[in-house]
DNA sequence: CTGTTAGCGCGTTCAT
DNA sequence: ATGAACGCGCTAACAG
């Protein structure tokens, strides 16, 4: 014969072992664990004691593939977790997902592309039900093909280039805006600014939108007071020691984010300068760095729970929806070949962009 | 007929449509797919093709379930991702894991013990390979009923209570004990403690530790300059704030850990009192705060790494071991019926205990 | 109320 | 080199 037919399964009990012992069917058994009204209580008793004495726990995996209602399971893919900025994200995340009774898969990228395609590849072949992403360069075709493959995608803090899906934003511009702006309130005219590598959306908006505040108060910004590409404040420190040993040095500093921001701060204590800061993002302790600091906040596990709560209603549609096809009973049947395009129906793309608020530290 | 034969399945393509497209039959498609070599590679191109021109990605939950060999999933169950120490022990867990193409489940429990039950019930439910696991409390029920079943647990942070299981600890005790000798060292005679709740086995540890350094100058320790119970930085600043008002306050803080160090930082200052701090955790800006800081540092990515390193060893080794059993062809029928005790064979557990340092900021 | 049949998507075993 | 049957663990549909 071929499949070895009852060998005793090395691993956990299962619903026929429970059903064997309480001696029932295994559809009896398995109504009893589901709390089926339809089950003589007697009979339920008895499963139920089987069950306890075997120590059974149904097995979660199965039984999603014989519902097909999807495995429970979203992926988040983000960079650095030790990021507080993303470590918060997947906290608000799993808070959303969790009440639903989702769990929430972690894949960390560390910066490289190719494990990114690699790990949304992954996170599809594992069939989970919805992917939140922040990716890393502008290259976004593998989550183009998750969507594309029917796989809800959510993007947080980037937009979408190239394909449709919902995102959730911070007001990058209007916050670096607004920040520089109160520099230039100040009478600050030289304000230098310092930021992520331009390959990154948030720190080119973040730029757009400082040099927006220039414009508006009819200055041009300097070329040589901009440096982008600081991803550590170590890099970011050296960046802003530089401005500083300008011959003209700015009175001023923009930083497009907190690793910029602490590494700018490091800079101007060390040379003992004289610089206003200002900074996107906050982080703890930016008050107690005896120095006067102007930063542009936003609640990020907000940032979590809003792309949890889009995904959510996607996951939702798309189970409902089902067979909601145009035709009815088309039988013209050359269609099916042409199958496989994309099945991004449902409502267009949402896009919800979180405010921000600007706080003034030290002093 | 009960099941609907033929339906067109919603979702997405399955083997069988990849084999019907190449027109072959679900087995060679399988093959083929597997890169089994044993294939007419005109055959195999046809698959392929196939393949590609439906999006065809093998189901992985499918795939395993078949195999039986675990889902390649690890639960990871801590209080709060927010906090750095639990995100640094996500990432160093989750590269250790991911390079064995396992992935991480993430499960915030927010101190609440009833959710810590659920989401271990849960992640056993979802057949996870294994669990990480940070405790809350001190009730550990649920991890060793995880255990019994067969699901390798591996603590971080704090030993098992009550049952078997790897861990991997700091040096509490000694980390402590070093920092206070060192406050003691300068003269420091008046030292108070600011520590989480009791509870918490790292705090009771530190405290351990500071009170035998205080022991070994021959000094008693007073009580009014202990307090436990601290969780966040305000907490911990109040209660730092109420040390400093006594009649005779101490001249040094200990602290058992980063929330607590921040928050004596924060009445320090506020005091302006001429205090000496130590604390047990680095914390970024540490060196920053314009204040001499003695603090206990350790490798927390490493912590998570070797928690990693441990369950792979477990998991290997379960997957190895499988049917080793003692007596062979046994057909004492009835042991059948004693089934459900603990199967932690396998070596005895194993604890790693990770080196402190002591490092110096500020002055 | 309970048992039988069938199949979710895949891979192993045996046959051709 | 390819295909048929069977089962992983579980449950919806139909009997009885």
């Amino acid at each position: 014969m071929p499949g070895t037919p009852r060998e005793p399964r090395s691993g956990r009990p299962t619903l026929r072992d429970v059903a064997e012992k309480a001696e029932v069917s295994a559809m009896t058994a398995s109504r009893v664990l589901r709390d089926d009204p339809r089950v003589l209580p007697a009979t339920r008793d008895r499963v139920r004691a089987a069950a306890a004495a075997l120590g059974y726990r149904p097995n979660e995996l199965a039984r999603r593939l014989r519902l097909g209602r999807g495995t429970g399971l979203v992926g988040l893919v983000v960079t650095n977790l030790a990021n507080p900025f993303y470590s918060r994200l997947a906290l608000g995340l799993d808070s959303v997902l969790g009440a639903d009774g989702l769990k929430t898969v972690i894949g960390n990228t560390g910066q490289d592309p190719e494990a990114e395609r690699e790990l949304v590849a992954d996170l599809v072949g594992r069939r989970v039900d919805g992917i939140v992403a922040v990716p890393a360069g502008d290259d976004q075709c593998h989550l183009a093909a998750a969507a594309a493959d029917g796989v809800p995608v959510v993007l947080a803090s980037r937009p979408p280039r190239g394909f449709a899906a919902d995102c959730v934003l911070v007001d990058d511009y209007g916050g670096a805006r607004d920040a520089t702006a109160r520099l230039l309130a100040r009478g600050h005219r030289r304000i230098g600014f310092l930021g992520s590598p331009p390959a990154v959306y948030t720190g080119t908006e973040r730029l757009r939108g400082y040099r927006a505040a220039l414009s508006a108060a009819s200055l041009c910004p300097d070329a040589r007071h901009i440096r982008q590409g600081q991803t550590q404040p170590h890099e970011a420190e050296r960046a802003a020691a530089e401005l500083l040993a300008l011959p003209d040095p700015p009175t001023a500093l923009f930083c497009s984010n907190n690793r910029n921001t602490i590494g700018a701060f490091r800079a101007v204590r060390a040379a003992r300068a004289d610089v206003a800061l200002a900074g996107f993002d906050d982080f703890e302790l930016a008050d107690a760095l005896g120095l006067p600091l102007t930063l542009v906040t936003y609640d990020s596990d907000e940032l979590g729970r809003a792309a949890g709560r889009l995904l959510l209603d996607r996951i939702r549609e798309r189970g409902t929806a089902d067979t909601a096809g145009t035709a009815d009973t088309a039988d013209t049947a050359d269609t099916a070949d042409t199958a496989g395009t994309a099945d991004t129906a449902g409502a267009d793309a949402r896009r919800v962009v979180l405010a921000t608020e600007l706080v003034e530290y030290g002093g």
